[in-house]
DNA sequence: GCATCGATGTTCGACAGCGAACAGACCACG
DNA sequence: CGTGGTCTGTTCGCTGTCGAACATCGATGC
């Protein structure tokens, strides 16, 4: 049933799911509806089931930027939950689908009610700030043919589906940048027979050629929206030793040199 | 007292504070101290009195690039807040200074025993949401200047002095670009009488001749650390139409449009 | 004072992305 | 069936940044 395709509601409890599902409303978000604008107040949340709602900033003089893409492993409105009810971004429904809206008072009423509610929401606050950290760097140092295939990756993991509507014009909103080089990149791909596309539609062909073609960053943070870290009481840091990510080309472990000439006077 | 230096703590009840102090720790944060790595365990918590905590993303096979930067204004650890036990990022002290730190599971007591405190750790992770994605646009769309002085200008304010050890090196880290790039910058600001630096210590000498050259992401997220900013996108020249938020230099709100062509299949 | 190392200055070619303008292709609608 | 508007292709010069290499200058320790 749809309304178990949110990732984040599945996680509960059943009976909390239950619970919970009294206030929650099926509704079908629309491709280019704006759910939030930066600075209004945030009546509702949502849950998504298999649609897409990016999480855009403005710069002023400037393009729009994706910062964070909300698929069924989260949910809109994150805010709420740390006792604020506006929103720092723009949400935009990118890829239009079914969603869960649930109001403003419910959602707030729950996360007190419901004792499981909170940690989900939580978590997943806590894995949106990796992918918001992640994506920053991303823009500011890869190219746009491997941002192009990172987030047409994403976007289809997310929506469950290899075909969607999307323009270079969109596009190059979410990447930030031009769409003239949107449209090279896409280009590239489609004579890659990676991708085929036309007038607004896209169909990703070669879901492994494209992999090859994204930047790391996919395999990252992109692919299995489902997982969040869990949090171990006793701590677990033996667990990950790498991903001490390799930090440049040439060796500049240096930042970390104990500096015993640059202690602060 | 230094300890109510920190404005994060000095928002709470004078009484719950004092409730707390008791497992705050005074110590001296040292340049260059890596206090979390990502994905390594959060062992404790810190709330910075005078000194600065940058938080760093690293892009493989890239530099280091800087998300967040934390002052008096807010804490390192937040995670914890959210039932995580790790970071997304690395955080580097950089400017160092006095802070008041706090176990693990003190923090975790605290959370449960101080009602206040909850809040006011959640109004902060808010804004720092808010101050890592204007980061995020800020890294694209703005040249090396713009993003130099705009860095200045926030560790003055957040280190409430003119005058601190940074080499152009260490810099380069922070922007995300090369050394040459922040020493080009850097001379140019030094020809007109903005800051002077030496080997390693740079001062500010015109503060609003930098203000001048920074880009606008200074005065809608930068300064004042006390408050939690309310962040605005960009320009916010008073009156943008709501919901239309211009977009780029061409007219472009066509990404609005109710899109009877593009609703999804 | 001298050696050494770290910090900064300078230069080179290369290139990704920008801004602007225009042309062609395709679709929806009248 | 044509027409208008949208989407995509293509071009131009320009600028900011990159990568690499090397020169100099100043502080620090011997």
């Amino acid at each position: 049933m749809a309304a178990l395709q949110n990732f984040l509601l599945r996680s509960l409890p059943r009976k909390d799911y239950l619970n919970l599902a009294r206030g929650l409303t099926p509704v079908t978000l629309v491709f280019g509806d704006v759910l939030y604008e930066p600075d209004r107040a945030i009546r509702e949340v949502y849950f998504p089931s298999a649609c897409l709602v990016s999480l855009l900033t403005i710069a002023e003089g400037h393009r729009a930027l994706e910062v964070g893409m909300v698929g069924p492993e989260g949910m809109i409105g994150v805010p709420l939950a740390l006792g604020v009810a506006e929103s720092p971004v723009r949400a935009l429904v990118q890829g239009g689908g079914p969603a869960l809206r649930m109001s403003k008072a419910r959602f707030l009423a729950a996360l007190r009610a419901i004792p499981s509610l909170q940690p989900a929401v939580f978590a997943y606050i806590y894995a949106l700030m990796g992918q918001i950290a992640q994506t920053a760097a991303c823009n500011r140092f890869h190219v746009v043919e491997a941002r192009l295939a990172r987030w047409l990756l994403m976007t289809r993991d997310r929506m469950s589906a290899g075909e969607f509507r999307m323009t270079h014009e969109f596009l190059s909103h979410m990447l930030g940048v031009r769409r003239e080089g949107v449209s090279d990149a896409a280009a590239g791909f489609q004579q890659q027979h990676l991708i085929e596309y036309s007038r607004g539609k896209i169909r990703i062909l070669d879901h492994r050629g494209l992999e090859a073609a994204a930047c790391a960053c996919y395999r990252h943070s992109g692919k299995q929206p489902g997982h969040i870290p869990r949090w171990r009481p006793g701590g677990n840091q033996a667990a990950v030793p790498p991903t001490t990510c390799k930090v440049s080309t040439r060796g500049r472990s240096d930042i970390r040199r104990s500096n015993s000439t640059l202690t602060t006077p």
